[in-house]
DNA sequence: CCGTGTTTACACGTGT
DNA sequence: ACACGTGTAAACACGG
């Protein structure tokens, strides 16, 4: 494989849409909202493309935020100073990236418009009613979307309670991104790609070539299904996401899952209940299912849709 | 002033 | 060919 040169790594665009780097950014915060900087700082701590040209992907970031109808704009509570909303994703915007891209979705996830007009009168009150919905409206650790049903205005962001963050595993979770098994990846010493693949997983050609190619140091993919070392040389895991933070997580009881990438169904926004994916070509699956359920997840099992359907045999 | 947020417009690539 | 998703530029308003 050629090694690029020392440049190349952190100049290449990294093959994900702004609207996946802010899903990802807000995904891994502890209150699955951030305010724009905190967006900006995630992105430019994990992808050094971005630590130039700041205005530009900036400004387009902006854009993306406004014009995407799965980004919803939260106030400030009086208490907390600082400029600007946070930001959080729209409950339903689930499987925006169905098809594994997370260059380009495979459909715009759009809000009707009666629903658009309550989101954008009343962003909150919205949102707790999208999360009243994931959540059952009667567990107690949902996480991100719970955390907004406790008010997390009254929590400080990005603090420390983020193992706690419970059940609510977006596709656009750090966690789903890199690959649920990274856990037992960490102890076991086995790449991902070689649990991916005892799991039933095809790599992700389509990233994984690219991280390697392009982000050694963030990666450990392998199409070839080599086994790479784990990581690394650095902090980083694959897609830039810092170390210290999966082991976080890992320690904490969440589970991640890995995304779902191929599914046939356009459906729009997945619903709670949604789990009649189709078979076909969508022989991929969560390991989150292939693992044993630890029970202990209060969305599992209830139709969350970020969890996919077990279809390997 | 500067960061934030909204909106419009256009170019480009991809999927149908 | 067309629709659509994305990236970029730019103008503008607003607020700390």
């Amino acid at each position: 494989m050629p090694r690029p040169g020392k440049n190349s790594y952190s100049e290449q665009k990294p093959p994900y849409s702004y609207i996946s780097l802010t899903a990802m950014a807000i995904q891994n915060s502890t209150e699955k909202m951030l305010p724009l900087s905190d967006i900006y700082k995630f992105i430019m701590d994990r992808f050094p493309y971005y630590r130039e040209n700041t205005q530009r992907w900036q400004n387009s970031l902006r854009h993306n935020l406004s014009f995407n109808d799965c980004f919803i704009k939260i106030p400030r509570r009086p208490e907390q100073p600082g400029k600007g909303s946070f930001w959080a994703l729209h409950p339903d915007c689930g499987d925006m990236f169905e098809n594994g891209s997370f260059l380009r979705r495979r459909k715009r996830f759009k809000l009707l418009r009666a629903e658009h007009m309550a989101c954008k009168s009343s962003p909150m009150m919205h949102y707790f009613h999208h999360q009243g919905k994931l959540s059952g409206g009667h567990h107690e650790h949902q996480g991100p979307a719970a955390a907004v049903g406790r008010l997390p205005h009254f929590q400080s962001y990005g603090s420390i309670n983020s193992g706690q963050s419970g059940g609510f595993k977006h596709p656009f979770a750090i966690e789903n991104i890199i690959g649920r098994d990274y856990k037992g990846v960490m102890t076991s010493g086995l790449p991902i790609t070689s649990v991916m693949q005892h799991l039933g997983y095809p790599a992700p050609a389509q990233l994984s070539s690219v991280v390697n190619s392009m982000w050694p140091h963030v990666g450990m993919l392998s199409d070839s299904m080599s086994a790479m070392p784990l990581p690394v040389s650095s902090e980083y895991a694959p897609f830039g996401v810092f170390m210290k933070d999966l082991y976080h997580h890992a320690s904490g009881q969440t589970l991640p899952t890995m995304p779902v990438p191929i599914k046939p169904t356009p459906s729009m926004g997945p619903m709670p209940g949604l789990s009649g994916l189709p078979p076909g070509p969508s022989h991929l699956c969560s390991p989150s299912s292939l693992l044993e359920k630890n029970g202990s997840d209060p969305l599992e099992g209830m139709g969350n849709p970020i969890h996919p359907v077990l279809l390997l045999p």
